[in-house]
RNA sequence: GCGCCCGUAGCUCAAUCGGAUAGAGCAACAGCCUUCUAAGCUGUAGGUUACUGGUUCGAUUCCAGUCGGGCGUACCA
């Protein structure tokens, strides 16, 4: 049971004592260490139904508390209503125990458990290599995929892609042009090909492997299929290189296989939520849902719009059964997923397990560089080139360390930075300083390693430096669960800079192995032990690797 | 024009349902290595949370408007 949980009956029986049965009160850690360790604004909530000072209730209430002395230290009612708890230091020596325990589970959460959630990310379709843009969501779900699971879900990762639109064509189509080109150099390229010089290395392998036979070729279909088998080899080289395995490769033309585009489009003419004008299909939108005008479903070509595969992709994720469907969109995709649920959710589907995750677009450059990523003009900057350039985790640390809905200035030259100014250093640097630390513990006194909770005298740990990094420590599963409940790995990495921060100050400030004074320096490894352990645990949910030397 | 997102220290960003004196890193300045990794630690300075109003015990957070930036606004995805 947490600490939260422990105090949250204190209080809840107090307040049912008054006559408040169903208070919802919650807690909170206060930013100053002199407002204790956990503080309730109760009083605050109850004093304003009653129409009384928060302050006076605030002393009702404490008066009422039944607690248990040995844990918590004392209680305080501050500033305007504020009741402060000080946790005993006795509770945190206590932690060290149960986190070499835990070992790689300390941190995670049952309050997922036994529920299933489908996340689809990347999705970028096979038209070319991924460029350093698309790292922000490749990184960003891979972190969340983590998050997700150390929360309790099973998790399904899922990348979805379309090999028959027409981008695809359009990719053919260049490829084609390029392969013409070997014979007649002036052969037209199409005006939206693609530029890029992979779309000349595929035309090239391609005359090696078939020579001239497929000249003046009328379907494109040998080319689109050479492209996409070269391109998801590069995709998936790229996903391979982050650490990155997704469980399913959707493809969008098995929902026309399978007739889940077609049974999609007959509900919708069924129910009457669309009609026909202009030769095309369109989908009526609800204005009272912010939606301006109707959008086309199938076009007058008889093809239809992403829009309907999309929808009856989603229905087909809602009937595999998951509790959560989850996507991560870029922002430039902001307005259209709301087209996708509205029409999951007019045709009476459970729209509200689809939750959509949308991260803003990334400015990289180098110092004062701006670097354009576009993919049709060619030379773009691709992920693979940022990866060898930076390193996978100084990649999946940018992409991750900011919150997803703020637009990402990601400076190429601070993250290739091998010192101090860059900050994925800061947290391993902690983990190595420590895996140093205990390498120079088992020379001097290799019997550390045979310790366990019953060698260690609590009583030893005195100094603020350790009880303020234990406590640190402590906090670990909320905010997993906080980051999961949100999915906002970003938390977890100020989370972790917290925690480096904390063990710094007590390496500095506490010698650690001591000769002369084995039993404290038991203390001292163990405390490392647990700080290793938290580490290592955040270092795997956000996704990168915890060096031992550095 | 309309819709969504954003605006916090010089720069890049945090801030747990609305909480107490708005926090980190980098950059700047001043210190700390004969002692377990100085990729570290300590200290100083840095702010009208874009602006104006509203809601209330209390607003960076919620609401309205203004200004500024990003992304959309296709019978592309």
């Amino acid at each position: 049971m947490s600490m939260k949980d422990y105090l949250r009956d204190v209080v809840t029986a107090a307040c049912s004592k008054l006559g408040f049965d169903n208070a919802e009160i919650y807690f909170e850690k206060p930013k100053e260490e002199k407002f204790g360790d956990l503080s309730t604004n109760a009083a605050f909530l109850l004093a304003k139904i009653q129409k009384t000072n928060p302050r006076k209730f605030a002393e009702e209430l404490v008066s009422n508390f039944d607690y248990d002395k040995s844990i918590i230290e004392k209680i305080e009612i501050a500033g305007p209503g504020f009741i402060n708890f000080f946790i005993s230091d006795n509770y945190y020596k206590k932690l060290i125990p149960e986190i070499l325990d835990k070992k790689e589970n300390y941190g995670r959460s049952e309050i997922n458990s036994g529920k299933s959630v489908n996340l689809e990310w990347v999705s970028a379709n096979p038209t070319g290599y991924l460029h350093a843009g698309h790292g922000r969501q490749l990184c960003l779900g891979k972190a969340i995929a983590n998050l997700l699971e150390w929360s309790g879900y099973i998790v399904t990762r899922e990348y979805y892609y379309n090999d028959a639109g027409n981008q695809m064509l359009n990719m053919g189509k260049s490829i084609y042009a390029r392969y013409m080109q070997i014979f007649e150099p002036d052969f037209p390229f199409p005006e939206d090909g693609y530029h890029g010089e992979y779309i000349k290395d595929i035309a090239r392998k391609i005359y090696g492997d078939k020579k001239d036979s497929l000249k003046n070729s009328e379907s494109m279909d040998y080319f689109i299929n050479a492209g996409e088998e070269y391109n998801f080899k590069l995709i998936k080289n790229t996903l391979g290189k982050m650490g990155v395995r997704h469980d399913v490769f959707f493809n969008e033309s098995d929902l026309y296989k399978t007739g889940a585009v077609e049974k999609t489009l007959e509900e919708f003419k069924s129910k009457n939520l669309s009609y026909e004008k202009d030769g095309a299909i369109w989908l009526k939108m609800d204005e009272t849902e912010g939606f301006q005008k109707d959008k086309v479903i199938v076009k007058s070509s008889g093809e239809p719009t992403y829009r309907l595969p999309d929808i009856a992709y989603h229905i087909d994720k809602l009937n595999r059964g998951y509790d959560i469907v989850l996507d991560i969109f870029g922002s430039d995709h902001g307005d259209t997923y709301k087209e996708v649920i509205y029409g999951v959710k007019s045709l009476g589907y459970p729209y509200k397990k689809i939750h959509v995750i949308i991260h803003q677009m990334v400015t990289l450059r180098k110092g004062d560089n701006v670097i354009k990523l576009s993919k049709r003009e060619g030379h773009s900057y691709s992920l693979d080139d940022l990866i060898d350039d930076i390193g996978a985790d100084a990649t999946q640390f940018f992409f991750v360390m900011r919150g997803a809905n703020t637009h990402l200035d990601f400076d190429l030259e601070l993250a290739k930075e091998k010192s101090e100014k860059n900050p994925v250093y800061y947290l391993q640097y902690a983990f190595a300083r420590i895996c140093g630390v205990l390498r120079n513990a088992e020379n001097i006194f290799p019997e550390y390693k045979d310790f366990n909770a019953e060698n260690i005298n609590p009583e030893l740990i005195i100094s603020n430096d350790e009880i303020n990094l234990l406590k640190t420590l402590s906090l670990f599963p909320e905010e997993v669960e906080n980051a999961a409940l949100s999915f906002e790995p970003h938390k977890i990495i100020t989370y972790l800079n917290e925690v480096a921060e904390k063990f710094h100050k007590f390496y500095h400030n506490c010698r650690i192995i001591d000769a002369e004074n084995k039993a404290q320096s038991a203390v001292r490894l163990y405390i490392c032990l647990a700080v290793k352990q938290t580490l290592k645990n955040g270092f795997d949910i956000i996704g990168i690797s915890a060096p031992e030397r550095m």
